[in-house]
DNA sequence: TAAGAAAACGACACTAATGTCATTTTTAAT
DNA sequence: ATTAAAAATGACATTAGTGTCGTTTTCTTA
C-alpha cells in the first residue's frame, strides 16, 4: 500500500550527485560552479538535484562534511603504540600513512578555502570554519602535549603557537598551490622543511 | 575653444572612487561587493563610476596596482648599510620599519586572496598572481643570497625553499586571519615564531 | 497487474546584478 | 555671457542564475 523507493537507491543517487559535485567544484571552484553544472555532470534534472540539496551551499557542506567524518581517529595513546613515537604520530597525521611529503594536494582544497574566505561575513559559515580550524589545532596540540609529557619533546617555543603555525603554513601552501603549481611553490620540499623546523621547534629527542 | 575638465579634478574623483572601493571591498570582500555598493559609498552615479573603471575587476586591479608601486624599494646593499645586517633587512621587509611583529593585518588582504583564488581559472588573473608571488619570492631570496655571500647566513636548508616557505606561511596567516581573528590565530606570536625558525633555518650568525 | 506514493522532470517566474546610452549638467576657455 | 567639450546622471535592456511547482515517470507493495 505504501511503496517507497528503496533506501539504497536514494543513497546511491545522492552519492552520485556528490561525486558529480566534487568533480565540477574541483574544476571550476566554488563560486564559479552553478547548480546547472552539477545537474549536467550528474545527468540529472534541475528538480532531481534540488530534491536532495536545497542549494549550492547545502551541497558543498554535504561534500565537506562527508570528509570530516573520515578524519575521526582513535586515541593518541593508541596511535603512539602503533607509530612508535609521538613525533611519528604527528608526521602521520599531516602526511598520511607513508609519513612522506609529496607534491600532491587535495583537489578540493582550493574550493574549500574559497568557500570559507568568501563566506567570512556569514556567521554560520564562519562558525563552521572556526570549528574546522580548532579541530585541526586541537588534534595537533594534543599530540604535542602528550609528547612533552612523555619527555619526547622539549619545545623551544609555545606548543600552542607551533600547532597553529603548522596549520597556517599548510593553509598557505594550499592557497598558493591553488593559484600557482606544486613545482613553483615546491610543495614537497616546503613540507620537508616545515617538518624540519617543527622538529627543531619541538626539540624532538633532545 | 576646447575646455577640458582639469586633470586634477579627474584624479581627485578617481582617487575618491578608489577610496570608496577600498572601504566596501574591505567590508564585504571581493565577490560580495557590487558596483552599486561602490557607487553608493562614493556618492556617484552608475555612469559616473563606469566612466573611470570598466568593471569590478578593473576597479580592484587598479586598487592593488596602486599599492604594488609603493613596495618598490632601493637596492639590497643600500638597505644593508641602513639596517646593519642582512637579517635586519629581512626583518624589515616583512615587519616594516619597527621590525616588530604585531597583530595587525592589511585589511584588504582577505579580499586579495579571494580575488586571486576565485580567479585561479582565469589566465590573466593567474598570471598576475604568479607575478606577485614571484616578486615577493625574488626579493626574499635575493636578500638571503646576499646574506650567504657575506657570510652572515649559513643555511641549514635550501634558501629558495625557505623563501617560498616564508611567503606561504604569511599567506596562510592572512587566510586564517580572514576567517578567524588575530587573537585566535595568535598572529603576533606566530610571526615571532616564524622569524625564530627562519633565523635558525638560515643559521644566522653561526 | 493495478495502485498510489514518492522521485524525477523541466518549464517558468523571479531576482540581482551588469554594462550601455540618450540626456542633462558642469566646466574652462573665449 | 557664450560655447562646446567632456563628465555625470539614471533609466533601461540584458544576462545568468536561482528555486518552485504542476506534471510525468518509476518503483514497490499488495
Amino acid at each position: 500500500m505504501s511503496p517507497k523507493v528503496s533506501q539504497e537507491h536514494k543513497e546511491q543517487r545522492r552519492s552520485n550527485l556528490l561525486k558529480a559535485a566534487r568533480e565540477v567544484f574541483c574544476e571550476h571552484g566554488y563560486e564559479n560552479t552553478t547548480m546547472k553544472h552539477v545537474m549536467e555532470r550528474a545527468g540529472v534534472s534541475r528538480g532531481g538535484l534540488y530534491q536532495y540539496f536545497e542549494n549550492k551551499e547545502d551541497l558543498f557542506e554535504a561534500l565537506i562534511e562527508d570528509e570530516l567524518m573520515e578524519v575521526v581517529e582513535g586515541s593518541i595513546q593508541e596511535m603512539r603504540k602503533q607509530q612508535g613515537s609521538y613525533w611519528d604520530v604527528l608526521l602521520m597525521s599531516f602526511l598520511g600513512e607513508s609519513k612522506e611529503a609529496t607534491n600532491d594536494m587535495d583537489a578540493l582544497a582550493p574550493s574549500k578555502l574559497e568557500y570559507f574566505i568568501t563566506g567570512r561575513n556569514d556567521e554560520s559559515r564562519k562558525e563552521h570554519a572556526r570549528k574546522r580550524f580548532l579541530q585541526a589545532y586541537q588534534m595537533t596540540v594534543d599530540i604535542i602535549h602528550e609528547g612533552v609529557k612523555a619527555g619526547e619533546f622539549s619545545p623551544r617555543f609555545k606548543p600552542e603557537v607551533i600547532a597553529k603555525s603548522i596549520i597556517s603554513h599548510i593553509d598557505g601552501m594550499a592557497m598558493d598551490h591553488a593559484i600557482l603549481d606544486s613545482e613553483t611553490i615546491q610543495l614537497k620540499e616546503q613540507t620537508e622543511w616545515l617538518m624540519g623546523y617543527v622538529k627543531w621547534g619541538l626539540g624532538v629527542g633532545e
